[in-house]
DNA sequence: GTCGATTGCTTTTTT
DNA sequence: AGCAATCGAC
């Protein structure tokens, strides 16, 4: 295959180059995979063993995607290229020298759930007050420290952090790290950030080991490099030092993962690092219209701090870019879904072509809502994942403690569910004696008769022989032979099955659906290891993608503008474009922050080939009450004459619009369409800052009430029985009440 | 120890 | 509005 001829010369560059450091500037649609591709296909063509090629990309899609698409070009080969995210690359380097660094071979790796609970529960244990520490807080700190590679001893001997912590009025953060993280130890198990810690861990005092993967991996190439945080770089930078062969692809414009200690840092650490290095700049975009390209640019000239680069396009004009304004969220649904419908129709289009693309997660269910009532087929990328839900995390706790005994938090989740008498008294006794009698907590559950009582202890031994059974046939099978065991000897699949309402039946679908992907996983010639071990290794990467997404019909996307990177659409929807909602209100704080979210509205924009539409609505459902929204200052930002607003308040002469057809059709239902006039205000009511209640103990009817959230009101009747009083309060904005005196929160008046 | 009711928190993004 | 953690009662 010809793949030369195929690149532009830029890009033909960026690809012969096989010989050390190069970083490739890559602006959007400007053919970055392809030339990762390429250049791979091409080293393998010159006779690289594809097993000394190390590819790490963002996402798992990425990787997929990049494998398949060199195996199109070099064939069978293309699989013996190491290619994945860093998580699981490393995790799976890690499991094979996990000995190395005091870890078990088949260590759990915790999900963010987990962590957050390890560490409620360390607070509670410390004595701490929960409002203050909480689990997000505190991980988010020691998730930062850890991404910059800051131990836990060094964060408490660090006099700067320390003064941060106290300053926040959190000094104790450092010591729950310490807690956090020897819990984590002792039950085998590492969150996301131990992956690439360890790594750096394991390379730093294990120079054989690093020696060993510098070899493999004579070859690096790391994607979405402006998105690495320092652990990553390091990693990078080690596994490269000696064959400096390493080439990095990224766009500044693009870096929108700070919040995760993505560093730009890194760019500039790259260039002292490698002084001979060759820089390549990729500035032609194949991808979007030139209206779409240029109000890109107009957009993301407003941020200080960029990299010099110049992206344009050779493609067609292009119809302008529409601006929708919508009364509400509810409404903005239906014009974002009508107008897919009708373009769909008109220009005999697939929904496949279409994507709506928001900035968080919450606003999916006025699309969704919209959509289902055209009966347009969609598909949400990322929120929660299948493996979140309740029931499938219980079934994989089981297999995780089977193939870890030590993994605390599947331990908690698992020992009385379904229930069998362990309460959560004893749970915590469990934990305590092990601490004490510096046993395992296995240990200690294995013998749960000596320490406790003996009808909870044989539960408890009982359970465990279970657990052993488990793993033992865990030794002879492959994953999915023992899940299924698993979920029917548990009693999982018996307890989903006792409930026959609808939510029931869907867990207990959810179970068998789990089992069939086990199947699937084993079933797969392309893995080798088909033990539970691997299973569980390969699925606590996985997050939103993967599943499945393209197989089941046409449909609209929908994700937020994080999960969209690296894709591209016909027609893309960009909703939610107000103040306070995109930029987002926690960004407001700082210009480095509102400049992150700007890159974020320019990969937003760039994702887009042919049409772009940006939406916002004056209304807004938030925490279940209604909000005025204002537009977003980004759509100020895009130069004029690449917009066409419509429906907007300047009172616009009419064009002929798919959408202001669809305005008009509105106009003349509106009865159908307008939404449900709401009750405001009544539920609106907030209590005053100083809201105190008063001693409700002498409360008698015909007295005036304030209630932090019914507001104002008379008693007008009370009830009291034995030591509990009941009163019935009239409201004047909710109507009446029966509160519970012991409960509700009252002002007297008067 | 379990169940149901109530409170209060969440919403920024992801491996 | 929706969910999890917490509280109170049985």
């Amino acid at each position: 295959m010809d793949y030369i001829s195929l690149l532009n010369e830029s890009q033909r560059k960026a690809v012969l180059h096989t010989d050390g450091p190069a970083m490739i500037i890559a602006g959007a649609g400007s053919g970055k995979t392809r030339v990762l591709t390429y250049r791979i296909a091409h080293l393998i063509s010159q006779g690289v063993d594809p097993f000394n090629i190390l590819a790490l990309t963002f996402t798992n899609k990425a990787a997929k995607e990049m494998r398949h698409r060199i195996e199109k070009v070099i064939g069978n080969e293309a699989k013996n290229i190491w290619m994945g995210t860093f998580h699981s690359v490393f995790s799976r380097i890690l499991r094979a020298e996990a000995d190395k660094i005091g870890y078990p071979k088949s260590f759990t790796i915790y999900d963010t759930d987990d962590s957050k609970t390890l560490i409620r529960n360390i607070v509670k244990e410390m004595n701490l007050d929960d409002k203050l520490y909480k689990p997000n807080v505190v991980l988010g700190r020691i998730s930062s420290a850890k991404n910059k590679l800051i131990s836990h001893k060094q964060y408490m001997s660090d006099p700067v952090i320390q003064a941060d912590d106290d300053a926040a009025m959190r000094p104790k953060i450092g010591k729950i790290y310490e807690q956090y993280q020897n819990r984590c130890f002792k039950a085998g198990a590492m969150d996301f950030d131990d992956l690439l810690f360890q790594t750096n861990v394991l390379f730093r005092d294990h120079p054989d080991a690093l020696n060993k993967y510098q070899n493999i991996f004579k070859f690096v190439m790391v994607d979405e490099y402006q998105d690495t945080n320092y652990s990553q770089y390091l990693i990078t930078r080690k596994l490269a030092a000696q064959n400096r062969n390493i080439v990095v692809v990224g766009d500044d414009a693009q870096s929108i993962y700070a919040f995760r200690g993505a560093d730009i840092q890194n760019i500039l650490n790259f260039e002292r690092d490698y002084p001979e290095l060759e820089v390549f700049k990729l500035e032609q975009n194949y991808r979007s219209t030139k209206n779409i390209v240029n109000a890109a640019n107009s957009v993301i000239k407003n941020n200080s701090a960029q990299l010099k680069k110049d992206v344009f396009t050779d493609n067609e004009q292009g119809p302008l870019i529409e601006v929708i304004k919508a009364n509400s969220d509810n409404e903005e649904g239906k014009l974002v879904a009508t107008t897919i419908f009708e373009e769909k129709m008109n220009n005999h289009l697939s929904y496949d072509d279409f994507a709506i693309l928001y900035r968080t997660n919450a606003q999916s269910r006025a699309m969704e809502e919209a959509l289902r009532r055209m009966n347009i087929k969609y598909k949400i990328v990322g929120g929660l994942s299948f493996y979140q839900r309740k029931e499938i995390k219980d079934l994989i706790a089981y297999l995780r403690l089977t193939v870890n005994h030590n993994d605390e938090q599947a331990l908690r989740r698992v020992i009385n569910y379904p229930k069998r008498g362990i309460g959560e008294t004893t749970e915590s006794r469990i934990f305590v004696t092990a601490d004490e009698a510096n046993h395992s907590v296995w240990e200690v559950v294995q013998n749960a008769t000596e320490f406790m009582g003996n009808r909870v202890g044989t539960a408890i031994e009982n359970f465990s022989l279970m657990i052993r059974e488990f793993a033992i046939m865990a030794e002879q099978n492959d994953a999915f032979e023992v899940a299924k065991h698993v979920a029917k000897r548990s009693g999982i699949v018996d307890d989903l099955y006792q409930d026959k309402t609808v939510e029931g039946l869907a867990r207990y679908e959810n179970i068998q659906e789990l089992l069939n992907g086990i199947k699937e996983y084993v079933d797969d010639p392309e893995k080798e290891d088909k033990s539970l071990s691997a299973f569980l290794q390969d699925i606590a990467l996985i997050t939103d993608a993967d599943t499945k997404a393209d197989e089941q019909g046409e449909h609209v996307t929908l994700m937020t503008i994080h999960s969209a990177k690296g894709l591209e659409f016909k027609n893309v929807f960009i909703v939610g474009m107000e103040e306070n909602l995109f930029p987002s209100q926690m960004m407001l704080n700082s210009r480095a922050d509102l400049e992150e979210e700007r890159r974020l509205f320019y990969v937003a924009i760039t994702r887009a080939e042919k049409k772009l539409y940006l939406t916002y609505a004056t209304s807004r459902y938030q925490w279940g009450n209604l909000r005025a929204c204002e537009k977003s200052r980004f759509l100020d930002e895009i130069d004029p004459k690449y917009l066409n607003f419509k429906y907007g308040d300047s009172g616009n002469t009419a064009t002929n619009s798919v959408f202001e057809r669809v305005l008009q059709r509105k106009s003349s239902i509106s009865s159908l369409v307008q939404p449900a006039p709401r009750k405001q205000a009544a539920t609106a009511y907030t209590a005053p800052a100083d809201f105190t209640p008063s001693d409700t103990s002498n409360l008698a009817a015909g007295m005036k009430v304030e209630h932090p959230k019914f507001g104002f009101g008379v008693v007008t009747k009370m009830d009291t029985q034995g030591n509990s009083s009941k009163a019935t309060i009239n409201f004047d904005e909710v109507g009446e009440k029966t509160l519970l005196l012991s409960f509700a929160k009252l002002r007297i008046h008067e």
